[in-house]
RNA sequence: GGGUCGGUACCCGAGUGGCCAAAGGGAGCGGCCUGUAAAGUCGCUGGCACAGCCUACGUUGGUUCGAAUCCAACCCGGCCCA
């Protein structure tokens, strides 16, 4: 095993907090294996390349032999969460938080390692708790505690409602790390405060407190806002290399080294080393968003995976080829009137756009071309025949082959 | 429990009886430009069997020729008082 300071530097490389640096290296110190905990939220299954920061430092822990405790919040995603009022869905069943769970740990374990890795449920302990249970450990907290955390001192302001069942999110998040022993509890900035409350609870408890690091949240495809699956601004993991490497290309300039620092795995010198060459012009913008692509499409893929995907992008939008692999649609030929279909119809159906008036809309506005040639009329229609095998675009990168049944 | 203000499209927010599928902004989408960057620019943004029709301004019911707008009850939220 590395020693103590080598650990302690590659563990909190790219950390924002680190609570505190002299409590893990007393842990570590002892030389026994750490138990570090990462809480994961089952009610979206799509991991993103944003979700991959945290993951890369929780392998690093089981790279040097420390066990990786994965926490499903299954019992608090099965109660549900007010904070999402707005939407109608239903809380989610135990098997859909199931079903969730599993595909998000097919995608975890892209990354992580599969020795040295622990599951557990919180419903394991949080569903055994009574309500003298609970009470218990609210009287732990004051509510001036809980206003500290800055979205609800922030809602708190602005006279947003804020539920009793938030507060307790916290503590039950921090009930987890008393319940697996946590040494060191993993977290994007924004779960800072929670990780703290687990450190509170231990003490309580006469545990030592976890260590709680922070990694940096990363920005979105615009550059904005952080990266999450509602907004549609993510690099889904498991999406394809080449579909990879354009969204990253996407991204503003600006994150380029940030993205190549947290998401590609790469190592805290090849960090320095890359940025170090982006700041000194060595690199040109586009020669560097390029490499960060190439890079981190190699670190979901395999190596080479990258130099393939940024081939086949240049292709695509250099050369303005059709690009290799494009999804199929098989045309239903149901809503064809007099033999002939609406291309806007045929757009929504292969799932191009969402309605038949956006359809019209894209065509209107010239963003709809059949084998490379535009169309111009919202109201274009087409016997089925003329369009097997046509390849249809929307935009700059949509793109979709007309099977036509029968054909 | 009482008082008071409020609930409008993805978000913020204007609209207080017809000219409202509903200003403006944000966000998103498309065209041009370009490096699928930024900046810029032009346009679009409820749906459909599309000169028409349907659905939508918290919910339900009412007044009216006509309601996002008026009335009633209910649901939800903020603030103040208890």
């Amino acid at each position: 095993m590395p020693s103590v300071d080598e650990q302690i530097r590659a563990l909190t490389a790219g950390a924002v907090d680190v609570v505190s640096e002299a409590e893990l290296r007393k842990k570590l110190e002892r030389g026994t294996p750490l138990r570090a905990k990462l809480g994961l939220d089952p009610t979206k299954p799509d991991i993103h390349i944003g979700h991959s920061v945290v993951l890369h430092t929780l392998r690093r822990f089981q790279e040097l032999g420390h066990t990786a405790v994965l926490i499903v919040g299954d019992f608090t995603a099965v109660v549900g969460d007010p904070s999402d009022r707005s939407s109608t869905r239903p809380a989610l069943s135990k098997e859909e938080a199931e079903a969730n769970a599993e595909t998000y740990f097919d995608q975890a374990k892209k990354i992580l390692l599969p020795d040295n890795l622990e599951i557990r449920h919180n419903s394991e302990w949080l569903g055994k708790m009574d309500i003298a249970d609970v009470l218990r450990l609210t009287a732990r907290v004051t509510v001036a505690q809980m206003l500290e955390r800055d979205d609800f001192e922030k809602r708190y302001k602005d006279g947003k409602p804020i539920s009793i069942m938030e507060f307790l999110y916290p503590l039950l998040q921090g009930w987890d790390s008393v319940m697996i022993n946590a040494d060191v509890e993993l977290g994007g900035t924004d779960q800072l405060f929670n990780n703290l409350m687990g450190r509170t609870l231990q003490e309580q408890e006469g545990q030592e407190p976890q260590v709680v690091i922070t990694v940096p949240l990363l920005e979105g495809l615009d550059g904005m806002q952080k990266m999450s699956k509602s907004l549609d601004n993510y690099v889904a993991v498991t999406e394809a290399p080449a579909t990879q490497f354009g969204k990253l290309m996407s991204v503003p300039d600006t994150l380029t080294t940030r993205y190549f620092a947290l998401t590609s795995g790469a190592s805290a010198d090849d960090v320095a080393d890359f940025t170090m060459k982006v700041e000194r012009g060595g690199l040109s913008p586009v020669e560097a968003k390029r490499a960060m692509a190439r890079r981190v499409v190699d670190a979901f893929h395999g190596d080479g995976a990258g130099e393939s995907a940024e081939a086949e992008f240049d292709r695509v939008f250099k050369s303005k080829e059709t690009p290799t692999d494009i999804p199929e649609h098989l045309l239903d030929d149901g809503e064809a009137v007099d033999g002939r279909i609406r291309l806007a119809n045929v757009l929504r159906q292969a799932g191009l756009v969402k309605t038949n008036a956006e359809g019209k809309r894209q065509i209107t506005q010239g963003g709809v071309k059949i084998d490379g040639q535009a169309v111009s009329d919202p109201d274009a229609t087409y016997a089925p025949a003329e369009l097997q095998g046509a390849t249809l675009q929307v935009g700059r990168r949509r793109w979709v082959k007309i099977r036509v049944p029968g054909e």
